[in-house]
RNA sequence: CGGGGUGUGGCGCAGUUUGGUAGCGCACCUGGUUUGGGACCAGGGGGUCGCAGGUUCGAAUCCUGUCGCCCCGACCA
């Protein structure tokens, strides 16, 4: 039989489904999206996507698309491959490390593939935006990335090359970018919700590579996730452990007489407080890094009970820090550096503000063996100011109110970044304002990677045999299963209801006459909202029946009202 | 980049310890019987065992090197 859309038939579908799970994938969507033949690995964190997932990605980038242009944003598209130029204009060809790609043309000349284009925006839009009258305004794109992760991970869900939704916009003032940083957020709220995406929440986060005073992150809150949020259940307080910050308890001891002690062999936190019996908040605890940049070694001298968090202390340095294993030639006494009377050459301390006012602490004597009770910060050590690089635990006050944070996992959806003038002042984009003065434009950039949504878009959707897409993203809308074709009556029945139910919707239809069993397990794994089951047995009746995906609709009706009640099911489901 | 694991047909695996020229299940093709949760019978196609060297009469198997992939960590809009 002849038919002009054989692509929708199960039998013509490219990408076969199987019913192991590849050895290789452990996250949910990973395990489906193989399983049920959506994507394909061609090479460490590069996938091609096959046809039921390359539907997907556009219906999520059609609501990106809508949510984007309800926002006043303009349609763009930048080049993949960019000059190195660019690049050295930002001054990010040197700044961001081997993440971006960088290699030559035919004529020697250095390119880049895009990993963002805040260049490419900025290059574009000053020469294009060279009046006051023309902002604000807003230009995106949806188009590959790639950016060369030092580990890919998860299917989907962190990937080199991709496929991303990437906005920027310019601004006359401050104010008027944060307001439309703020439609912004709101726009992503109902991008997600639109996606079918619950649990995601808006979070402080660091601004890393991309600079720029304020971002967040969107976080679809998961077990599985690789980013550890801390958020305040009681008031508005959220953040990326990366630039959590808390209120401890402050222990409050007795002043004491320093005393040395002999401690052979006790070189960390936890044995020291198990050998003088005390409790790890107790102690001081010294954690050395080195400096990217002078190679010089940093103490951190942290409260024993907590660890420090290597973000802080980096924007704190304002370079990249990593922890110390090589201790050849450096003046310090490991397992046993302690404040008191620490005499090391070239090397820089700093002390946590979880020592503030602290009084009866252990710490190293900075003598193999020894350890020193009795130290009180303000009393013993000369500590010119105190920096916040202690991690979050759980359990720790809040700043804002007080109440218990509490720490989940999560993955990233989306960020939106307040620029500033990073790009525009580097990259000298001007405009003439009212006044005839020439001003540099204030920049906010944002970004939706659709792949990884589509991933987070399974994990939060499916039961034990596969997806449970969201109507607004499945594939394919309406499954077909024929489960006796070789009865002429029902397998015409199958192509008629698929002739006509097409007409509005995604239909795929199962002509391939195979067991009930397979039928099922396919259109499970395809993860159609809703299902039409045709059989002798009810096709005798003059009728079919429907089940959702979902399984909450299971009903036999007649073969005559299957447009209203395919319609009817849809309005129910997700 | 550090630690660990693993490479045998599209997927899942056995065979490697003790060398003898590759096998199982699923999937695929043909014919037939089946048809409401991955059916059955019969026949069939597909793998230079990641790659390169070496040892040996002979290597999936032993040795050396190398590459890919996966996991943990580091890193990361």
């Amino acid at each position: 039989m002849e038919r002009s859309t054989q692509y929708m038939l199960l039998s013509k579908l490219l990408g076969d489904r199987f019913k192991e799970k590849p050895a290789d994938a452990f996250m949910i969507s990973h395990i489906f999206m193989l399983r049920g033949g959506y994507i394909r690995q061609v090479s460490n964190g590069i996938f091609s996507l096959l046809p039921p997932a390359a539907k997907a990605a556009q219906k999520i980038e059609q609501i990106i698309r809508e949510e984007m242009d309800n926002i006043d944003g303009q349609e763009v598209l930048f080049p993949v491959v960019l000059p190195a130029e660019l690049w050295q204009e930002s001054g990010r060809f040197d700044s961001v490390g081997s993440e971006l790609l960088r290699f030559k043309d035919r004529g020697g000349r250095d390119m880049v593939l895009g990993m963002t284009h805040e260049e490419a925006a900025v290059h574009l839009a000053r020469n294009e935006a060279k009046t006051y009258l023309k902002y604000p305004f807003m230009i995106y794109q949806i188009q590959t990335k790639f950016r060369d992760e030092p580990r890919a991970r998860g299917g989907l869900i962190r990937v080199r090359e991709f496929t991303m939704k990437d906005a920027y916009s310019f601004h006359t003032s401050q104010e008027d970018l944060e307001a439309y940083y703020q439609r912004t957020l709101d726009a992503y709220f109902r991008i997600y919700h639109r996606a079918g995406l619950k649990n995601v929440m808006a979070i402080q986060s660091d601004t890393g590579m991309m600079g720029g005073r304020k971002a967040h992150e969107f976080m679809y809150l998961s077990e599985g996730g690789e980013d550890t949020i801390v958020f305040c259940e009681n008031c508005d307080y959220k953040s990326n452990m990366e630039v959590a910050v808390s209120k401890i308890h402050k222990e409050s001891a007795q002043e004491q007489e320093i005393q040395e002690v002999h401690t052979p062999d006790i070189k960390d936190i936890e044995k020291l407080a198990e050998f003088l019996n005390i409790k790890e908040s107790q102690t001081m605890k010294a954690t050395v890094f080195f400096r990217r940049d002078n190679e010089q070694p940093v103490v951190v001298f942290v409260r024993g009970d907590l660890q420090v968090n290597e973000v802080k202390l980096r924007k704190i340095l304002g370079t990249e820090v990593f922890p110390l294993v090589d201790y050849d030639g450096i003046d310090l006494c490991f397992g046993f550096i302690g404040a008191y009377n620490l005499n090391a050459k070239n090397v820089q301390v700093m002390y946590d503000k979880s020592l503030e006012g602290e009084k009866n602490l252990a710490c190293g004597a900075n003598k193999t063996d020894y350890h020193l009770v009795g130290v009180s910060v303000e009393r013993d050590l000369k500590v010119d100011r105190f920096v916040d690089v202690a991690k979050v635990s759980e359990g720790e006050a809040c700043v804002h109110c007080g109440s218990p944070l509490k720490v989940s996992r999560g993955i990233e959806v989306g960020n939106i970044f307040q620029l500033g003038t990073k790009y525009t002042e580097s990259m000298n984009m001007q405009y003439m304002d009212e006044d005839g003065k020439l001003q540099t434009p204030i920049m906010g950039c944002y970004g939706i990677g659709v792949g990884r949504l589509l991933a987070c878009v399974i994990e939060d959707n499916h039961d034990e045999y596969g997806p449970i897409w969201p109507k607004a993203v499945a594939p394919y809308l309406v499954h077909i299963c024929v489960l006796n074709q070789s009865q002429e009556e029902v397998n015409q029945l199958g192509w008629q209801l698929y002739d006509e139910l097409r007409e509005d919707y995604d239909v795929i239809l199962d002509d391939r006459g195979a067991a009930a069993g397979v039928q099922f397990a396919d259109a499970d794994l395809l993860g159609a909202p809703v299902r039409i089951i045709l059989s002798k047995r009810n096709a005798g009746n003059g009728q079919v029946e429907i089940v959702t995906r979902d399984k909450k609709i299971k009903k036999l009706v007649p073969v005559d009202t299957v447009r209203q009640e395919v319609a009817a099911a849809l309005e129910q489901v997700k």
